[in-house]
DNA sequence: ACATATTATGGTAGCGCTACCATAATAATG
DNA sequence: CATTATTATGGTAGCGCTACCATAATATGT
């Protein structure tokens, strides 16, 4: 019987590779590798019954199902999503869209999403927005015509048209990180504006005053926790225009320095700095030590994602941990349910953060646990 | 002329969005989008016309260019890449393979492969190996299955089956980062083996003598720069395997922290490290500043990569500048030379590196010139 | 003027798969 | 036992596009 299998396999295999060749009529190449109509042929069934097998396979008898089986090893065949995605309309793609490869915070809110992705039939494509809304609207409307399984968005700002259009495709959507900015569909994140609401009142609660906030980019996300930085800072009356210091050029470590020393000049009197992100905090950090000035006396730092340098360096620095791996799952486990049936309300998932208190926030008598 | 455009236009549209609904007998839904054929149907030619329009515009007369372009507008049509693929048997994607994703030095490849790419009508697909050799087989032959344009691998050590599955298919190949290793066909990079070999020299320059090896994860590429150091070190008549300290565990700052620790203890003599990336120097120099121990004097680091913040640092750090977004870029750009028709022979091109010394490894007398 | 090469255009038949329908085979009901 | 539900299977006609061929329209040569 296996024998038997097996000549009729390389029978097979033969017709497949050798039907074009011979042809006189130059047919259509094809792709050279078995179709589902191959599959089909050696296990003597229908081709819709091996595509049915494929999608359904309980919908398909035992016995025909052991054949299809068999001849789909024997030929090796792997369905085409082209095609797949062409006659069902549908595609096995989940679309994510960040806006910089660059970065360590998405980095590993990517991990995330493909740990919990793999072992399963979905695939994911990025798409890089490079913090620009033109190219976001480019790679929605680019992404949505391809009838993607589901796609996940990392953008507070949304276009109007965007909006519209991913709202319309009727395919799933989850918006990931900050959770401000309006809803299309559901939302994974944590609240920005208490985060750096807490960043504040910390620094207060050590005893510093005149606290700065420096930012790179001054993209949606940065601007956000500036205003969150203002109002808490206005609340306990301490806010000060000049303490603020940003700029549109890319954050960096060097960048974190140079602002830092136009900072300090600025601001003399400034005894702490709540930084956008970690890049910059370590900026200062290192800024700081080429000065001579004392961390956390002279000068407490705060940074924004906790990157794990931030646990390492010396001193360590002070950040707010983001649940990035965490959201990535989250985001991928929603779609998931979602496409399995279990419909589920659009809904918001807040993992929330956590404020890792370290040595560059930690002045004088307090005992610091860093970790 | 306009406005009778735009009642058929509109006339059209109506069309187009409502012959399935009303349909008695329940037709294929279709995508909703505008299709080759409502183009050719409102520009009155034939829609195997518009395709070549598409493709090569200039097979087709001034007159129909015009109808045809104006209908496309009039329609907002845009061609549907799987129907393209499928019935060409040909795709616009250009897989990437990449070990992994939070790590800096990849992103900044695909930076260039991005900046390269942009204005073509590639795309391109990222697949994350995440260092596993099982893992890059099986999306070799996931992407090759889907004929991709153009294939690009950051791999030292493909397998023997992926090889000959990348040879066979036809599809341009472009390897990148280290040009060590077996070629299937272009390579883009720089030589490992030679800039350990420098590293290791510069700090026997130095004066340093009891030079160690840092490394984590331990893939191929450590391996690769592991075995230069060895053998420069032999050389010298310095080698000394205890002084090689090694791990597979994941690299980061923290780790780089913990290694010297045991380093130091274990070689309480050792005046210099070589570590095989920026965040393992990174590291080293934090757990120097933690036990007092002075750089360059006392201890001269050495990293590879030479991220952003190894120039920040204080004190700066000595590093191998590897051309990693130029690598992206003449890869995409002679992928592009190979799929515009204009064949090359498969070659190698060496974009080189730099040993950037900066204070780390800048032992006394000398005068540093950090960046 | 004619035959011959060179465009320009379109018809048709797929690419590999699935939605929709139809039918056959089996089970459940009275 | 006939009659109705419930499976199980397959045929057909697309999804939106392009390769292959055929034909029409124009230009070139002798």
């Amino acid at each position: 019987m296996i024998f038997g299998t097996f000549i009729y396999n390389d029978i097979l295999v033969f017709t497949i590779n050798n039907q074009r060749k011979e042809s006189k009529l130059a047919k259509r190449k094809g792709s050279g590798y078995a179709t589902i109509n191959d599959v089909a042929k050696l296990a003597e069934v229908g081709s819709i019954t091996v595509s049915r097998f494929l999608r359904e396979p309980k919908k398909v008898s035992i016995k025909l199902q052991k054949r299809i089986t068999k001849s789909i090893l024997n030929l090796n065949y792997v369905p085409d999503p082209k095609a797949r995605a062409l006659a069902s309309g549908k595609s096995n793609v989940i679309g994510v869209l960040i806006p910089s490869l660059s970065n360590n915070v998405f980095s590993d809110t990517l991990r995330g999403i493909h740990d919990m992705i793999k072992n399963t039939q979905y695939q994911i494509q990025i798409g890089n927005t490079r913090y620009s809304l033109d190219e976001e609207d480019r790679l929605v409307s680019l992404f949505i015509r391809q009838r993607p399984a589901a796609m996940i968005l990392t953008s507070l700002g949304t276009s109007e048209k965007s909006c519209k259009l991913l709202k319309n495709s009727n395919v799933p959507i989850v918006q990931i990180m900050e959770l401000e900015g309006k809803a299309i569909d559901t939302k994974v994140g944590y609240s920005s504006i208490l985060a750096a609401e807490e960043v504040v009142t910390h620094l207060i609660e050590k005893g510093y005053l005149r606290i700065g906030y420096m930012a790179a980019r001054m993209d949606r996300r940065s601007i956000l926790r500036r205003d969150s930085y203002r109002k808490q800072m206005q609340k306990n009356g301490i806010y000060d225009k000049q303490l603020e210091i940003t700029t549109l050029e890319l954050s960096s470590v060097g960048l974190g320095r140079k602002l830092f020393r136009t900072f300090k000049k600025t601001n003399p009197d400034a005894d702490a700095i709540f930084c956008s992100n970690d890049d910059l905090a370590l900026g200062v950090i290192f800024e700081c030590m080429d000065q001579g000035i004392s961390i956390p006396e002279d000068m407490g730092v705060v940074g924004f994602n906790d990157l794990e340098m931030m646990a390492a360096c010396v001193p360590s620095i002070s950040s707010v941990r983001t649940n990035r791996y965490q959201i990535g799952q989250l985001a991928i486990k929603n779609i998931l349910q979602r496409l399995d049936g279990n419909f589920r309300e659009p809904k918001q998932v807040d993992v929330g953060f956590q404020l890792i208190a370290r040595q560059s926030s930690n002045r004088a008598t307090d005992v610091a646990t860093p970790i």
